[in-house]
DNA sequence: CACCAGGCAAGTA
DNA sequence: TACTTGCATGGT
């Protein structure tokens, strides 16, 4: 079977089993930014505790938050882990859309996807899935997310070289299916769930995997 | 108890 | 360039 159906049909698969995601789960663009930061190698559970306490102290909203102490927001966002890096990377972002978007974070979405790109790669502290994160779930562009889950996903269904880079990956997505910001949202967002209920870390098989035969 | 979670950068050789 | 380590909380 082509490349191109073998996607569609997991994307089948995963949408019948857990219906539509409409992700990313967040009242506004700028609380979606600051959740991809927080979410890096961290239960999303716990992120939530994090943004909760943000929006308790109305710190999410880009004049608010910039204006916090690096100590105070490390503290503010201690349940997410790796907080002091976290707050530096955040004030590391919150300058950079200062920089050159003017404070204006809907700047920094509607800019041309690839300018907006490599000027979040170009903050310490984001990579390519937190940069691609934003620009899919907060500025609604055409971009697939590629995660851990992703590679481990395609790894076990041999749609990939497990050494393959990110921009590989993210390619074979890209190049298989229709450029549409609805899809990439929903077909990552799915993979996440088929990740976290079937697809565990040193857990080779599961039966009740809706990707079992696919 | 060990292991994991929607990564990334810096250090080492 | 290729590999290792630090960062840290909270749930299973």
């Amino acid at each position: 079977m082509s490349t191109r159906r073998r996607l569609q049909a997991i994307y089948d698969r995963l949408f019948e089993h857990f219906g539509s995601q409409r992700w990313w789960p967040a009242e506004s663009a700028f609380e979606v930014m600051i959740g991809a930061v927080l979410t890096q190698n961290t239960n999303w559970r716990n992120v939530t505790v994090a943004i909760d306490r943000l929006r308790d102290g109305d710190f999410l909203r880009f004049e608010r938050l910039a204006a916090l102490a690096e100590m105070e927001l490390a503290e503010m966002i201690r349940p997410s882990g790796y907080y002091n890096v976290k707050a530096r990377r955040l004030l590391n972002l919150l300058q950079m859309i200062n920089d050159l978007y003017g404070g204006d974070p809907e700047h920094l979405l509607a800019d041309e996807l690839e300018t907006a790109r490599e000027r979040l790669l170009a903050v310490s502290g984001i990579g390519e899935e937190t940069a691609d994160s934003i620009l899919l779930y907060a500025g609604n562009q055409p971009i697939f997310v590629v995660d851990a889950y992703t590679y481990r996903i395609c790894s076990r269904h041999q749609l990939i070289d497990d050494e393959c880079d990110y921009r590989s990956l993210q390619e074979l997505f890209m190049d298989n299916l229709p450029c549409d910001t609805t899809l990439f949202n929903e077909y990552h967002a799915l993979l996440v769930m088929a990740g976290k209920h079937y697809c565990k870390k040193n857990v080779p098989l599961c039966e009740r995997c809706p990707l079992r035969e696919v």
